[in-house]
Order: structure tokens, then sequence, then C-alpha cells
DNA sequence: AGGGTTGGACAACCACGTTGTCGATATCCG
DNA sequence: CGGATATCGACAACGTGGTTGTCCAACCCT
């Protein structure tokens, strides 16, 4: 029944933990043992665009030092790559590398593969009205992925 | 529209933090600076009868370290108090404070009105209808609230 | 009695975020 | 042209909420 806005708010929350953390799980099977959502959503952004750190972090209204580390991270694990802007020398853009759109096409694809599942469950127009729903109440508000710790371990 | 399905986990975040952060930012207003969602939730935990560091680390599904640290910011925050267990005297009892009762009630009252304002922008019909399909979809999977960092800073 | 299990404490660590400061470039403007 | 100002990235310190691992004391069972 879950009267309790609380429990709506818990709900919400359940939603999403259960796709992102099926989503990783399924990525590390295929070979992405590293996969983080804070690190699919930066590289989205990124090819969408937001190709410097000061960028990311506007994009993802986060701080650019944040920005900046998770841009390390993406590096280190060559999802990304950077090379300094020859027009304006304090830059540093930043691409995503084959690796990282591969990561991506497979993220999506999963993703897409849940997304299914749920209109099977609550059928096509059900999942639709969910959507739209969501939408009208929450508003077309800055992403602001992070939500942290989540799912920081694998257990 | 929202048709991938990294988009609906993105709604689904949204949705949460849209909540929480209006919940968090009222009970500041209302003479509770320091409260946190973590907290609201192991307190309602707690007060269901979770009296112990082990028993809330398993009621959260988080480890009884990290349920420990929880009760101790709550001790500190003065919303809960310990005793040791009489009659097991490893253990230490767990019992929210009055102040931390009013804490919980005025939470639940904001996260309440928040929920009636959802009612009226999805209707009292759709929003039940939401919040079915939501349960529908999710289960009725242990909670794990965590979902760190959303908010850790005021801003 | 003696061994396994459980509760809590302590320490080290990780992921992701924050502020603040700094030097090096770019840009704007008198 | 040249100096003030803004922006970029780097570094450091810190906060929050998790995780393991180890340890001892207390409990329970045979």
């Amino acid at each position: 029944m879950s009267r309790s806005g609380a429990d709506l708010a818990l709900l919400l929350l359940g939603g999403y933990r259960k796709l992102v953390e099926a989503v990783v799980a399924e990525l590390e099977v295929r070979g992405y043992p590293d996969a983080r959502p804070v690190l699919e959503f930066a590289m989205r952004a990124i090819d969408a665009g937001a190709d410097s750190a000061s960028e990311l972090g506007r994009r993802l209204s986060v701080s650019k030092q944040a920005a900046a580390k998770t841009i390390a991270t993406l590096v280190e694990r060559g999802y990304v790559d950077t090379e300094v802007d020859p027009s304006d020398r304090r830059r540093k853009r930043v691409r995503v590398t084959d690796r990282g759109h591969a990561l991506m096409r497979e993220g999506e694809a999963i993703f897409d593969e849940l997304r299914d599942e749920w209109a099977r469950t609550l059928g096509a127009d059900g999942l639709a009205r969910l959507e739209r729903d969501l939408a009208a109440v929450v508003g077309d508000s800055p992403l602001r992925v992070e939500a942290a710790g989540w799912a920081a371990q694998e257990s």
C-alpha cells in the first residue's frame, strides 16, 4: 500500500538501485569489472560535449575538482584520454576512447533490456505512464547523478 | 519521452532526491540542522525494534560497523541513547530519545506533505498507480537506504 | 570446562563529494 | 601595450557513508 511519503522515497530509491546494480553487475560479467555508475554518466556527458574538467563539472552540477577526479579515474581505466587543447593551453581536452564507447554501448544495451523487463511486468503503456508521471513530478531538473556509496562495493 | 533505460534510472533517482532534499532542507528550517536521511531511516529501524548495532546492521543490510557508526552519530546528536542490556552485557540497547521522536514526527509530516503535493499534480489515483507499479517492479526487497553522499553538503 | 558464536570497538581503507589555494594561461579594457 | 581579472587544472585537507579485518568480552551449548 505504501501510504507514507517516506515509503514513496524508498520505493523510488529502490527502483534506481535495482536498475543500476543490475547494470553494474552485468557489465562486470561482460568484462568491465571496474564500471561504476558515476563513470558511465560522466562518459555520457563527455561524449555529449563536456570535454574539459570544468565543463564536466558544470554539466554534472558538481565541483570542477570532483569532475577532475572522475576524469582521472576514467583515464586510469582507459575509458577516456586527454590532450592539451592547442588553442587554449590551460585546457585539457577529454575524449572517450574506443574502449569507453564500447562500455557505453554495453551499458545502454543492458539498461534497455532492463527497461523492457519492466515494460513486460507493467505493460508498455504502464511503463510509459510511469515515466510520464515521474517526469511531471521531478521536472527536467539537472541530473546530479552522484548518489555516491549506493553500490561502492561489489559484495 | 525518456525512451532510454538510463533515463528511467535517472528519473527514479531524481524523484528520490527531490523528495529527500526537500525534507532535509525543511527539517533544517524547523530546527534540525543536522538531520541526514541515513539518520532518519536508521531511527525508524531502531524504533521498529532494531535495538542494537548488529541488529540495525542486519535490518539495513549494512555491516554492523557501519551501523555502529551511525548509532554513534545519532547518540552524539542526541537523537538516540544507549544503555547496556542487563540481560546480555555484550549488547548495548539503543532507544530513540524524545528529541529523536520529535524529529521523526516532523520528518514524516514533511514527507507526507510532499506526497500530497505529488498527489495534487498526479491525481490521487495517479499517485496510487505510481506506487503500485513501482512496488510491483522493485518488489519488497530490503531497504538499503544509504545512497550516501547525495546531499552531504548544504550548498 | 571449553569451544564456537555473537556484540561491539578499533583501525585502515575506498568512493565521491566538498572547500580553499595556487600557478599558469586567456581575455578584457583603459 | 600592459595590467587587472577570470578561468583552467592541480594539490591538499576534509566530510560522509560505506567496506574489511582483527580483537576481546560475554554468551550459549555440549
